[in-house]
DNA sequence: CTACCGATTGACT
DNA sequence: GTCAATCGGTAGA
């Protein structure tokens, strides 16, 4: 396995591209307490500010700084108190990025459990906060340079075949506005997509 | 300073 | 299916 972290040419891209090419690949976490990863599943792109439905879309604020930054980085954000992660892609200025919503677990499981509090395999990495309790990602990572290869990164590394045939796109989960939008993209048939069933077409 | 609310989750009918 | 918990970010007085 060529577990090279991904480069920032990868993400310096189309913001719907990236979240499509994310799609099978590999999401790894390090800490004090061992190592989780698991392959994306489910993203979203998030259009900056031509996007109602984006956080950069109303200008840069403390928040959503990192958005506006350079690609490769971690925008880690707090919602209903909880943590989600999204990659920022697109030159500096240009605030897109992608929210992942789901992995499918490969290493680390029983820790995962453990912060997660003992679920059934199917409940650790589905969603965006639970995989985020799951692997230990808070906003002290907000910022974080994804291409360093150490702490968390994605790696250069097709863990599931994901053909384009087996992408389906819909509508954004939990947003108010742009719902018409199909910038939601999922393997298909996997069990680690978020949502109630309706959701899993 | 207060008030409102969300790119969610989990418990409950 | 419905609904409340939860708390940091943001806007407004």
């Amino acid at each position: 396995m060529s577990a090279r972290p991904l480069p920032r040419e990868f993400y310096d891209r189309d913001v719907v591209q990236v979240a499509r090419d994310l799609l099978g690949k590999r999401l790894t976490r390090v800490t004090s307490e061992g190592a989780t990863s698991g392959a994306i599943v489910e993203v979203e792109a998030y259009r900056g500010q031509h996007d109602p439905a984006a956080h950069s879309y109303r200008g840069q604020t403390a928040r959503n700084a990192t958005m506006f930054g350079p690609p490769g980085h971690l925008y880690v954000y707090t919602i209903h108190a909880k943590f989600c992660m999204n990659v920022v892609t697109e030159p500096a200025g240009v605030a897109h990025a992608v929210l992942i919503r789901g992995v499918e677990p490969l290493d680390g499981l029983p820790l995962m459990q453990q912060r997660r509090g003992r679920e059934p395999l199917v409940e650790l990495t589905r969603g965006p906060a639970r995989l985020c309790q799951a692997m230990s990602v808070d906003r002290t990572l907000d910022g974080w340079d994804l291409t360093l290869g150490r702490e968390i990164w994605i790696a250069d590394e097709q863990v599931l075949p994901t053909p384009d045939t087996a992408i389906i796109a819909s509508p954004r989960i939990g947003i108010s506005s742009a719902q018409d939008a199909l910038l939601r993209f999922f393997v298909n048939r996997n069990a680690f997509v978020s949502g109630p069933k309706r959701y899993h077409r």
